[in-house]
DNA sequence: TGGACATATGAACAGTTCTGCAGATGTGCA
DNA sequence: TGCACATCTGCAGAACTGTTCATATGTCCA
């Protein structure tokens, strides 16, 4: 939509810029606000160790609250709160079975996001030992 | 390392387990705590709306501070608080040009994350146009 | 039905993170 | 040299996040 002749335009408010056409040109490929927050939403539910840790566990399939918490080491309660967050962004999806509750991942984004991670880990582990 | 030959070995802290087996391979396949924590460190860079547009904004080339304030909306202080923390991370680098800096991504893994958001940013938007 | 069990939830506290402000540093130009 | 400019930095307050504790819900089994 802003081409990069309403350049102009944008000096309205009195912000000095460098390279004004740059910016016109970044700011016409950059995503909407809702999609930017969106985004960094799921980034955001990755970027816990403890919540990186149960998305990782469940990559093979699904598990029960208390074997993901066995795995992480978290309480059941801290394991049962983060399930939550991670069910509200409709990341893990729940199947019930008596007093069971078995989490799976639902969501191939993140599913891509996280295999991605941990690929790159073995990678750079294998490059950089010193970590 | 650990086979599911000593899965009993794991009960000795006296942890419930639903599908023992399970938990011990997916404890084989768990990369180490500091991969984890290294891997989410990353994630939860991105994890900042402001952040994350700041490397949107980066992704076509360097920007220099005033700039990218311009093109995220804020402060330059705050763009300033935000690159030093990406910079900390070696997710950006500097070029000192007289008395501007201009930054640039550095990192190929967070750009093909950034990219890999996008993308799937304007995918989704053209599937679910709700949100 | 009652009690043990698995999970979920709410409230409160502790730790972390982000921003603005004020001032410091370093550069360019007159 | 002195001043304006671009950026950086430390600090302090505000906002957010994650955990624990206590309690609630719903299920199974005797």
């Amino acid at each position: 939509m802003n081409s990069s002749a309403d350049v102009q335009g944008l000096d309205e408010c009195a912000v000095r810029l460098v390279d004004p056409e740059r910016v016109a040109s970044v700011n016409d490929r950059m995503p909407a606000e809702d999609a930017i927050v969106d985004t960094s939403d799921v980034f955001s539910l990755l970027g816990d160790p403890r919540r990186l840790k149960l998305l990782v566990a469940l990559l093979d399939g699904e598990l029960c609250v208390c074997d993901l918490a066995a795995v992480t080491g978290l309480s059941e309660s801290a394991t049962s709160h983060a399930l939550r967050l991670l069910r509200a962004h409709r990341v893990v999806a729940v199947r019930r079975d008596g007093r069971n509750a078995f989490y799976r991942l639902d969501d191939a984004h993140v599913r891509m996001l996280v295999d991605l991670a941990v690929a790159h880990t073995e990678h750079t582990d294998a490059i950089h030992p010193e970590r």
